[in-house]
DNA sequence: GCCAACGTTGGC
DNA sequence: GCCAACGTTGGC
């Protein structure tokens, strides 16, 4: 059940599936039901433009899956390759759920480059980078009662989820496992190196989040080493 | 398949 | 506004 690839793409433009009808109104308004933007920041916070500190994220991390995955009916599975099939090697960010993790697309930029993270799967890691091509705007997905993550509360005179266009930039030279990550992660926890408040490791479950520019620096540099 | 981590829901 | 119950994420 979870579907976690709240972070699959779909072909940028052009649909892929529809299958699976049923339900999903009720179904998963039984679990889910009300939204109202309750209390806290997320909704709205954002604040963005304006406050001037905040230092402007730079460089993100995506996560998807690469392997199938059945979820209300639909298959969320999206991994790199799949990306690079679209016309264009450009896909829409849809599916994400999570207003941290919306919040940070929203934040995002042309040219600004991430790194396509595959989740849950066999072998867990960096398999590449990717660039932002279209800035935040309305996830239609989210009105589809088709769609893997429809979201029935979501109504179109206020949608709650957004998304960005994504285009392949080239796989990375090796595959980072997340496995090496997380071995510099623990050593540079008590060195203060690079990876050291890696959000991969201290924000568990966010599917898109920000790297600093040495972070992203830093894992671009294992490219060139032996995997640890 | 298990289950730890953590976000969301909704009763009170 | 608190917080227990519940659902999801995602590694293992």
């Amino acid at each position: 059940m979870a579907p976690k690839k709240r972070s699959r793409a779909a072909a940028a433009v052009s649909n892929k599936q529809s299958k699976a009808s049923s339900d999903a109104e009720d179904g998963d308004g039984g679990r889910k039901r009300k939204r109202v933007a309750s209390g806290r920041k997320s909704e709205s916070q954002h604040s963005s433009s304006s406050a001037p500190e905040k230092a402007a994220h730079t460089h993100w991390l995506m996560k998807s899956e690469p392997e199938s995955r059945i979820e209300r009916g639909v298959d969320v599975k999206f991994g790199i390759e799949d990306l690079k099939a679209l016309p264009n090697q450009t896909g829409c960010w849809d599916g994400v759920r999570n207003y941290q993790a919306r919040n940070f697309m929203r934040d995002m930029k042309v040219g600004q480059q991430a790194f396509f993270y595959h989740s849950n799967c066999k072998e867990p890691g960096i398999a590449g980078i990717i660039k932002i091509v279209k800035e935040a705007y309305v996830d239609h997905t989210q009105f589809d009662k088709k769609d893997a993550h429809y979201d029935p509360s979501s109504k179109p005179e206020n949608p709650k989820w957004s998304m960005v266009d994504v285009q392949f930039e080239r796989m990375t030279k090796r595959f980072i496992p997340l496995t090496e990550l997380k071995k510099y992660h623990l050593k540079h926890k008590g060195n203060g190196g690079a990876l050291s408040s890696m959000a991969l490791f201290t924000r568990a479950r966010l599917s898109v989040q920000p790297l600093t520019a040495e972070e992203f620096d830093f894992i671009l540099s294992l490219e060139d080493t032996d995997p640890l």
